[in-house]
DNA sequence: GCCTAGCACTCAGGCGCCCAGAGTGCTAAC
DNA sequence: GTTAGCACTCTGGGCGCCTGAGTGCTAGGC
């Protein structure tokens, strides 16, 4: 099965550049294909077949008397073409069952989300050496529990429990309440909330928990404006990152005006977001320019989708050069994903 | 007032080389210190008292025919003499009241510990466009309370409220326990454990507890063994990193051989804890090779401690080349310190 | 006795030059 | 359609030169 436009010389060619490119990083030569690859065919005719890929825009040479480097498109081609299930050529795409029994062992029995999020990126970024990055869970995720805490005199604080997530917020007593006080109103709305999510709750809501007890309506309103807050954008995803500095291992990244916008890029939540979200259905390779940043355009983001029993809650992926040995990226990508929504759906 | 050893042309000096060389990052030579800083002698003499600063070991000459350079002795003297009160020379020392005001606006009213640590280190990186860090609360803190949560039948939330802390576990259930269950052992708990530190809860502590509700001593043991786990090494002190990708803003870090190392020492913790911490009493400077790590031996580290209620808890600070206006960074890093003391000691 | 002007000396870094080596594209033969 | 051969192009490293910056030293001045 071939990819379209090509026939199976030139794919074969532009696949072994590839392969070779990532391996070495630097223009492949008609030559180092002809010795390497077993293609058959003479570094002449491979030479006519490298002419014609440039001409389609799979190769760039980046000058006159250099070997041939290949373009974003032809990242692109290939990564389909793996995408639709086909073996990657010379390089495992699978995993070995020992890698995989690593990866099961390091991401099982953490017991808080914010742990095993906090391991799956170190797995991540010590598996590939690339930067590794998070989000937290998130999604139109239905309250469960609330509960109030006695810090002081004039502070409790609020427990949130929802699907696959636990927070805290401080909520301020304007008058002290006793724990039964609190135990009181936890119940009630705990009863009034558990089932919504939290956009859906409304002022008229608060309201009509208030006018069930008189007596701590300032409270009600105090936890509900909380919960809003809560469902906000500050307090709502957040970001794992580990292993920035890998990028400086790649050749691309040694001059230090490349590597600083991405790293500096990795630093900032609006970038994220917008890199790694929405959520894909399985992995998402996004090469070069295809990256909605500019930051990012030197680089491709391998993020997979990882689920709490069952629905998408939150993404993981590395950040690369575009240069990147994608089979094993993506395989691994995707295994951590799938280690981590088991994890996840486990522990809380 | 001198620093010992320098009479007062040479300190004039070395100090003018240090505000200097802090500006532009350069070699600074005599001709320069003659034109820009009023020192009332020849750029001849100037060199008279760099030739002799140079055999002191406070300055240094990367060749013969370039200007001078401090060295981190020159810088701990510099430092030193800032710390025993004196104004910097000709850089102000003090914050501006418009200054202190946007800061102490930017910390307040942060009701999570998380959020005022996360506010503090973004507030320094943009100040100072240094990677700035901070640790979480950590100290032998008195338990206040402990709270159960069910969250399902297999598993409770135990939450944890200390001394300027509040931090989440989950505890897996052998057998399934009913809200008044929870809330019973919760109560005894906090009874048996208000007010003791965690390294001194013993087994036999355990047991007494444990004794004490029978048909639930399973949980009660479960409980103590995620305190005791809470007091250890992994879910202790965290740290708050932001701003990473400034120090390659710094002519110092323009080369990529030596960021990296940076880079990758701020991504570990085990680092960032021996560079950090203990705590200092006040402001703590470490320069270049005065630190623990070798991989930090190209920078200086300001730190200072945090307090909550008047006990020092944690650390905030930054990391930034020795060639540092340390007169500015040290006021900020201090202030900010008090300010985010303030706003702990506020929001738990 | 300290300060300064003048001067010789040193050295890094930029520029131009050359050359080797790598790799191509083309052409002619198979 | 493939291949061998060859001329051509271009980069990058090595080398030498030279300029400019900055010093150290010395001799003279207040």
């Amino acid at each position: 099965m071939l990819a379209r436009e090509l026939d199976a010389r030139k794919q074969q060619i532009l696949w072994a550049v590839i392969q070779e490119y990532v391996a070495r990083a630097e223009p492949v030569a008609s030559e180092a294909l002809c010795q390497r690859y077993g293609l058959g065919v003479s570094a002449a005719t491979i030479r006519n077949g490298m002419h014609a890929l440039t001409e389609m825009g799979y190769l760039y040479q980046p000058h006159t008397s250099a070997g041939r480097v290949p373009t974003d498109r032809a990242y692109r081609l290939y990564v389909d073409w793996l995408m639709a299930g086909h073996p990657a050529a010379g390089v495992e795409q699978r995993l070995s069952a020992a890698e995989r029994e690593r990866i099961r062992r390091r991401m099982q029995s953490k017991d808080h989300p914010e742990d095993a999020l906090a391991e799956a990126v170190q797995t991540l970024a010590s598996l590939t050496d690339y930067p590794s990055v998070a989000s937290t869970p998130d999604g139109p995720r239905r309250l469960q529990r609330l509960h109030l805490v006695p810090l002081s005199d004039q502070r409790a604080l609020l427990l949130v429990v929802a699907e696959g997530a636990v927070e805290q917020r401080v909520v301020r007593l304007q008058r002290p309440a006793t724990e039964d006080d609190l135990r009181q109103v936890s119940q009630l709305l705990t009863r009034a909330l558990a089932g919504l999510s939290v956009s859906e709750i409304t002022d008229g809501v608060a309201e009509r928990i208030a006018a069930a007890v008189p007596d701590q309506a300032d409270l009600v309103k105090a936890v509900v404006a909380q919960l809003r807050r809560y469902g906000g954008l500050r307090t709502g995803v957040r970001f794992f990152v580990e292993g920035v500095s890998n990028i400086l291992k790649q050749p691309e990244f040694q001059d230090v005006r490349r590597a600083r916008p991405v790293l500096a890029a990795l630093d900032r939540e609006e970038v994220l977001r917008d890199v790694l979200l929405p959520a894909p259905t399985d992995v998402h390779v996004r090469i070069g320019r295809e990256n909605p940043v500019g930051e990012m355009w030197s680089c491709s983001v391998v993020a997979a989708a990882y689920r709490v029993r069952g629905r998408t809650v939150g993404v993981v992926g590395v950040v690369g050069p575009t240069r990147m040995p994608y089979a094993r990226t993506i395989a691994l990508v995707r295994y951590l994903a799938q280690a981590l929504s088991h994890s996840l759906s486990y522990a809380v």
